[in-house]
RNA sequence: CGGGGCGUAGCGUAGUGGCUAGCGCGCCUGCUUUGGGAGCAGGAGACCGGGAGUUCGAAUCUCCCCGCCCCGACCA
C-alpha cells in the first residue's frame, strides 16, 4: 500500500493543544492521528486509523490462533438482561441509557457478559458442547466521570472481550490459562512492555484475576513488584505479611492519660515525647506506635448504610481504593459530621478500640490492619475528648471482629510472599483476565446437562483487551523528543520515503522505488510534496514515526540512498542498485 | 461528586475600561528558495464560550449558565 503525503488527509501541528498533557495524547494529535470530538470521544484520521486497524488485526489474529471464535453483538442493547443481573442499577451513572420512541429502556453496552451468557444459553444445552470460547471486538460506552489523557481513557472505546464457558472449575482454569498465553503473545507482538499483576476482580465479580499493565508514568494503576521474588500485584491486591505474635509480657498494664488538644496523630506524638510522664525511656514515640481508628460509611447495593471502623498504625492512611476493593460491591464514603452526631459514642480524634467492635458500646464492626497482631503495644484513643490510653496491648487488652488489609502500600513494604521490599510503579491497564465463576450463568439461568443427566450451572471466564487504549499505550511507550516511534507491525507503514531537492530526479526515483516496494508487499509512505522544504519533511517523518525513513536527495547523483532507523537514528548509505532488496530484507527479514 | 486551573481564528498566544482585537504557526496568491519546521510582497480567516447587568464606552468589571483540562473517588 502506498500513502502519498501530497494527497494524504492530514495536517501536522507544530504545537500540541494546550489541554493535551500526556505524551501519547500530544503526539497523536500533533502527528494528525486523532482529533477530539467530545470529552472522551475521538475520531481517527487516516494515519491513526491505519495504526488502529493494525492493532485490531493483531489482536484478532492471536485470538483466532488460540481457537477462539469471533461473534459480534450490537452496541445498542435492551435493558432486561442487565436488569436480571442487577447491573442496570449497579453500573450507576457510568451507564449510557436511552429510550426508544415507545419509551422502552436501552443502554449502550459497557461490557457484554449478559449478552454472551444469553447467546450461549440460546444455542447450547449439553456438557458435550463445552468448553467454548467466543469473543468480539466492539465499541464500548461508559459514561466515565472523568475521561482523560486522550484515547487512553475514553467514554467510547474499542475492546476485545472474550468469554469462556466450562462445566467445572478445572475447565475454567484451563480456559483462563489459554487466555493468559494468548494475551502474552498478543502484547509481545504489539511491541508492548508489560507486567502481569495479581488483581482484584472489581465490579465484575469472580475470583482469580490478573491484569496486564504497561508500565508508564502516565498510567492510572499503581502496582507493586517484589525486588527479590516474582510477586507483582495491583496495589489493591497487595497482601501485607502478618508479623509474628510479639511478646508483651514486659509491657505495663494499660493506663489512661490526660492528653488535651491531641486530636491528630502528629499532635499526640509530639505531646507524648514532650512530657516527662509520658516519654518512653528507650526511644522517642513515633506515629508507628499509635493505633489510628478510622471510621467509614459503607453503602450496600440495596442502599443500606453501615459504618465500618478500621484500626491501623498511625503512620499509615487507609487507601480508599483498596478498601473499596475489599468491601465491594459496597461503596465507601468518609464518616461525616452528621454521622458523628448520630454516633455519640465516637469521639472524633479520640476513638479507641474500647468503643468499637460488634460487641462494643457502638456495635460498629471493627477490623484491624494485619500489622496489629497479638502482643503489639499501642497508644490509642480513650473514647473521651483529651484522653488517650497507653500500653494497650492487642490480644491482651482489646480485640476486633477481624482483619482487613487496606492500608496504603508504600515503597519498601514487605512482600507478601518472601518478605523482601517491594517497589511501586504506575502502569496502563491494557488487559484483564479473570475467572468470573457462576455469577452471570446463575443470574441468567445458563445450565447444561451433565453426563449423569443433571443440570449444572456453567462457569465462566471473562477477558478483555483495550484495543483503542493499546494504540495509546504503544504510543506512550514508543516516543522520543522528535515524535512517535512505532513498532513495525503496528506502524502506519514500513518505510517513509522522503524525496528532497528541486530537481525532478529524486522524485522520479522515489516514485519508482515506492512502486517496486509496494509490489513486493512493503507498505510505504511517500513524501512526494514539491515545494515543501526538506526540514518540514524530515520533521514530519520523525513525528509520524514510521520505523524506517528513506531519504532520496543529494546522494542520488553519487548513486546513494540514505536509510535511517527512526528508533536509533542510525543512518547508512545504500547503493541505488540494491536499495529495493535492502529495504525488503529489512522489513520482511 | 470534591479540590485546583482555564475558555480570544484550525493550533499556540498578546491584550486589567478607550479608536477597526495584535502576533507566531498553519492556510490562499505571486516571485525567489530547496538536506533540518525558508525569504519577500499581498490576502482570507474571530458572534473574544453563552446570557444578563454596570458604563458614554466591556475581550477587560459584576452575576448566572455552559464547556474544557488537571488532581482525587470508578475502569479496558
Amino acid at each position: 500500500m502506498i500513502t502519498r503525503m501530497s494527497s494524504l488527509f492530514v495536517r501536522t501541528l507544530r504545537d500540541a493543544p494546550a489541554d493535551a498533557e500526556v505524551p501519547s495524547h500530544r503526539l497523536l494529535v500533533r502527528a494528525g492521528y486523532v482529533r477530539r470530538i467530545a470529552p472522551g470521544v475521538f475520531s481517527w484520521l487516516p494515519l491513526g486509523y491505519m495504526v488502529y486497524r493494525n492493532v485490531e488485526r493483531i489482536v484478532r489474529a492471536e485470538m483466532d490462533k488460540a481457537g477462539f471464535q469471533e461473534v459480534h453483538f450490537p452496541a445498542l442493547l435492551p435493558r432486561e438482561p442487565y436488569e436480571s443481573t442487577g447491573r442496570w442499577t449497579e453500573y450507576g451513572d457510568n451507564l449510557f441509557r436511552l429510550q426508544d420512541r415507545k419509551g422502552g429502556d436501552y443502554l449502550l453496552g459497557p461490557t457484554h457478559e449478559e449478552m454472551f451468557t444469553l447467546m450461549v444459553k440460546g444455542e447450547y444445552s449439553s456438557h458435550k458442547d463445552l468448553p467454548l470460547v467466543i469473543y468480539q471486538i466492539q465499541t464500548k460506552f461508559r459514561d466515565e466521570a472523568r475521561p482523560r489523557a486522550g484515547i487512553l481513557r475514553g467514554r467510547e472505546f474499542v475492546m476485545k472481550d472474550s468469554y469462556s464457558f466450562d462445566v467445572d472449575d478445572a475447565g475454567l482454569r484451563a480456559s483462563y490459562l489459554r487466555h493468559r498465553d494468548a494475551y502474552v503473545s498478543t502484547f509481545d507482538r504489539l511491541g508492548l512492555e508489560y507486567v502481569i499483576v495479581s488483581a482484584t476482580s472489581g465490579a465484575m465479580g469472580g475470583s482469580a484475576s490478573e491484569e496486564f499493565l504497561a508500565p508508564t508514568e502516565s498510567g492510572e494503576d499503581t502496582y507493586v513488584r517484589c525486588t527479590a521474588c516474582d510477586f507483582a500485584a495491583n496495589v489493591e491486591a497487595m497482601v501485607t505479611p502478618v508479623p509474628p505474635v510479639s511478646d508483651a509480657s514486659g509491657v505495663p498494664a494499660a493506663h489512661v492519660e490526660q492528653t488535651p488538644d491531641t486530636p491528630t496523630i502528629a499532635s499526640l506524638v509530639e505531646v507524648s515525647n514532650a512530657r516527662a510522664d509520658l516519654r518512653r525511656p528507650d526511644r522517642d514515640w513515633s506515629a508507628e506506635d499509635t493505633l489510628k481508628n478510622v471510621v467509614f460509611m459503607l453503602t450496600d447495593v440495596d442502599g443500606g448504610r453501615r459504618p465500618l471502623a478500621i484500626g491501623l498504625p498511625g503512620d499509615r492512611d487507609v487507601d480508599i481504593k483498596r478498601l473499596e476493593a475489599a468491601v465491594q460491591p459496597a461503596t465507601v464514603e468518609p464518616f461525616e459530621e452528621s454521622d458523628f452526631t448520630r454516633h455519640r459514642e465516637l469521639v472524633k480524634g479520640y476513638i479507641g478500640p474500647g468503643a468499637l467492635g460488634e460487641t462494643g458500646t457502638s456495635g460498629i464492626k471493627y477490623l484491624l490492619d494485619p500489622r496489629v497482631v497479638a502482643g503489639t503495644r499501642w497508644i490509642t484513643g480513650a473514647n473521651t475528648a483529651g484522653q488517650h490510653v497507653y500500653d494497650l496491648v492487642a490480644g491482651r487488652d482489646f480485640s476486633a471482629d477481624g482483619v482487613i488489609d487496606v492500608a496504603e502500600v508504600r515503597e519498601g513494604d514487605a512482600c507478601g510472599l518472601c518478605g523482601a521490599p517491594v517497589t511501586l510503579a504506575r502502569g496502563i491497564e491494557i488487559g484483564h483476565i479473570f475467572q468470573l465463576g457462576r455469577k452471570y450463568a446463575e443470574a441468567l439461568g445458563l445450565k447444561v446437562q451433565a453426563e449423569n443427566g443433571e443440570l449444572v450451572t456453567v462457569t465462566m471466564g471473562s477477558y478483555g483487551i483495550g484495543v483503542s487504549r493499546a494504540v495509546a499505550a504503544i504510543a506512550e511507550q514508543h516516543v522520543d523528543d522528535k515524535g512517535l516511534v512505532w513498532p513495525r507491525e503496528v506502524a502506519p507503514a514500513d518505510v517513509h520515503i522522503v524525496a528532497t531537492g528541486k530537481a525532478d530526479e529524486p522524485f522520479e526515483f522515489a516514485e519508482t522505488l515506492c512502486e517496486e516496494l509496494d509490489s513486493r508487499g512493503v507498505r510505504v509512505i511517500l513524501d512526494d510534496r514539491r515545494g515543501v522544504s526538506p526540514g518540514v519533511k524530515f520533521n514530519d517523518s520523525e513525528l509520524i514515526g514510521v520505523p524506517t525513513i528513506v531519504i532520496v536527495g543529494r546522494g542520488l547523483v553519487d548513486g546513494l540512498i540514505e536509510v535511517k532507523d527512526r528508533a536509533t537514528g542510525e543512518r547508512v548509505d545504500i547503493p541505488v542498485a540494491s536499495i529495493t532488496d535492502y529495504l525488503v530484507d529489512l522489513v520482511q527479514g
